[in-house]
DNA sequence: AAGAAAATCCTGTTTTTAGGGGATTGTAGG
DNA sequence: CCTACAATCCCCTAAAAACAGGATTTTCTT
């Protein structure tokens, strides 16, 4: 059976890179690529590929958006991550979304068509790095963090003050205060520089 | 004459895709590619490229840093920085350290050909998006800020306080007090929040 | 050598955050 | 129905940061 891939990546060149890492692979079939995630969603009303090499970084939705999209509509689609970055963050997202592998970018041929097999044949696949990073940072906390907590966040990091927080959002000054509170202890953070740098670095904000 | 090629990445699928789009090109040679500062540096010891596409994120140092190396030992060389951030800061970064070109990795065959023939007679060439960038930031402000600016504003990020700064550095409160006032009217921050925010996302930290 | 820029230090006041305790309401899941 | 959690609110104290004005001494550049 040939296995019908699909790609989607903002990325011209990683585009023209995968599809030369597997022009000569047998049992493929090169179904083409989208540069964002409305045309992917478009493509896919007609056609239907096995596996879609995921970008997480794209222009109009992320990757990890995309991801849940896809596998609620078409669940057969075997989805792999795709990113330049190994941090657990992004891993555990789109791993949490629907994706059933993760590859770096700088996977060579081999780990590529590994994953891509791994997927077809219904299991997980992480590439070693990333496998390493997982592994490593078992235990490492990424905080869970509430509605509300995000947006007194991002108020925050926008300069605003508690008491304008609390105008803004037509809550109590108090109130504003323990939600810093919690954000702070969630991050164990010991005060806003490093919230903000952390929350910054865990892409939160 | 044909042109030599040597390309710097560390992401196997960008040197693979460059490699996919530059194969066809007439009075092109490719020369083969590095994936880090080191080996780049070693392979110009008995090699000439003409042109050498620069990532700007290597794995050992900076590609910034590496173009300001090769054009000290190579002034012929023309360098070409290659990214997927059309931001400000690395444009003007890698510009300033060498390079003639810069070029996103969402850049499409021609684009990189004009880029290649721009940068061999000589002159400067950065990508449509590129240039829009820099065209649209006109006098957006990149604040310039002192070694030991820099110094206070990383350890600020780190959580300590000015008291913990101060003995760190062994300078008094005072003057950390002096050098944050200072941070927080260059980047034109209200608080410490919006100056970790700015100063990572215009990656000082 | 002169001037500019950086780094250092000072005295105040006011505002904001951090840390310690709480408590109440509503709502979603088992 | 009950429990957990989110979201709301309160008091108090101490610490830290922000704001406003200075001044002196290095260090670099021209």
């Amino acid at each position: 059976m040939t296995t019908r891939i699909f790609i989607v990546d903002d990325h011209y060149m990683i585009i023209e890179g995968i599809r030369s890492l597997l022009q000569n692979a047998k049992g493929l079939e090169w179904m083409g690529h989208a540069m964002n995630a409305t045309s992917c969603m478009a493509f896919l009303q007609t056609h239907q590929p096995h596996i879609i090499l995921l970008d997480i970084n794209l222009p109009d939705i992320s990757g990890i958006e995309l991801s849940k999209e896809i596998k609620t509509k078409y669940p057969k689609i075997g989805i792999i991550g795709l990113s330049s970055y190994n941090q657990q963050s992004y891993i555990n997202k789109i791993m949490d979304n629907g994706a059933s592998g993760y590859v770096l970018k700088n996977a060579t041929k081999e780990e590529l068509l590994d994953a891509i097999e791994t997927v077809m044949d219904g299991e997980k696949y992480l590439s070693e790095e990333a496998a390493l990073i997982v592994k490593k940072n078992v235990g490492s906390k990424i905080p869970i963090i509430t509605r509300r907590e995000k947006e007194v966040l991002s108020l925050i990091s926008e300069g605003l003050t508690n008491n304008q927080i609390a105008t803004k959002l037509f809550i109590s000054i108090t109130t504003v205060d323990t939600h810093r509170k919690n954000l702070l202890a969630k991050f164990e953070a010991k005060n806003t520089a490093t919230l903000i740098r952390m929350a910054t670095h865990l892409e939160f904000i």
